[in-house]
DNA sequence: ACCTGAACACCGTTCAAGT
DNA sequence: ACCTGAACACCGTTCAAGT
């Protein structure tokens, strides 16, 4: 006979937390986490996730890096560096669309863990690629901040659709239309690329962004 | 002898809310201004703002949009495109580099007036490049997510450099040698270029960015 | 038409008290 | 060592009531 019964079928741990955490963020987004709703499903009190972790900050980073780890598995190979790097950026935007709240959350990181863990495969075949010692830096963070910048704008897409009702169609519509309504003479551009933006694959765009550094690299 | 003299001198307009609004974020970030701290310097009630702006995010919006406004009158002359889109988003980054907040909710805004105000001029001069016209949205907003990139991040380490008390290079320092403390095998390249990070200079590594992708463009 | 300020429904975080 | 849950010091937003 026990006499240290467990009150719940496991205690409660950083792992646990995270993993709610997680679950939480997928249903609901960024604002949907809270201390207190995380207690609910942990069957808890809201100080209690103190013990195991340091602050809402804290539990963010820890999230987007357990994300991070499982999302950026890339069978590297031995294919051609940009191959490797096509591949890289396109697991991170496809981890981006099914989460944008990790869009949300990567920008307000600084070069902390989870960030580390796009970079340094990206620096890795950005070296593989034979960039001079001096300029690996600056190309890696380069591919890095494009990559970022695309996974904010994707995130906050998301994140207007899903208040519109959820259609990427009629969202990206309503936007052509405003664009359409511009003033003639202050937004020519905008204006005249209004059916572009109805039309376009947010992918092949992003892609095609990637090729254009790319090139710029190694011409 | 007016019957209607007005409380203050001047009565609340959404000009003088944005401005105080502006003045409060570049004080003390975005989490300092609240709409009672707001209302404190209006010398007003907290309500008395939903008079005359709609929410928080609407006059996050219109400050955004202020500043921009002004920050990227940029002499665009007749110089080569090139030149332009340096000098555009030289404008930006200097911008974002004195107020940290612009870069954190610019991220957060979709394709709306103050992203207009970048994705316009720098469309301009994609066209003026010479690029035709199917690949001219591509383009462009490749641009425009590479320099978004490097305003968050930038937001991002001015954040933290504030609460480190800020020094910039103490910041940098703090972050080269954790990665110079990093696992060996995990992080090859991030431990290699911890020096490059400690000298390196963020405005001319932006610069070679933007230089990457627009030999990419025209090469 | 515009402003007031109390009230509402939330937050993250802390901490004495329990087991 | 770990958990509880009330309490604290905030938020954005609303709204009856005033002028």
């Amino acid at each position: 006979m026990q006499k240290n019964t467990p009150r719940r079928e496991y205690g409660l741990s950083r792992e646990r937390i995270i993993d709610e955490a997680i679950a939480l963020l997928d249903i609901s987004g960024e604002s949907g986490l809270t201390f207190r709703s995380l207690a609910g499903r942990l069957d808890t009190g809201a100080g209690a996730i103190y013990w195991h972790v340091a602050n809402k900050n804290d539990l963010m980073v820890a999230a987007c890096d357990a994300v991070l780890a499982r999302a950026l598995v890339v069978p590297v190979a031995d294919n051609a560096p940009q191959d490797a790097i096509r591949a890289l950026a396109l697991a991170l935007f496809d981890a981006i669309d099914e989460r944008p709240w990790l869009g949300e959350v990567l920008t307000r990181m600084p070069l902390q863990s989870p960030m580390l863990r796009i970079l340094e495969p990206l620096g890795q075949q950005v070296r593989a690629m034979g960039v001079a010692e001096p300029q690996q830096f600056a190309v890696a963070s380069a591919l890095l901040n494009y990559i970022l910048g695309v996974s904010v704008q994707n995130a906050a897409n998301a994140q207007i659709g899903r208040q519109l009702g959820g259609d990427r169609a009629v969202l990206l519509g309503a936007v052509a239309d405003a664009w359409t309504a511009l003033d003639a003479a202050a937004y020519p551009f905008t204006r005249s690329i209004a059916g572009q933006l109805r039309e376009h694959d947010d992918r092949a765009d992003y892609l095609a962004g990637i090729n254009l550094i790319l090139r710029g690299i190694a011409p």
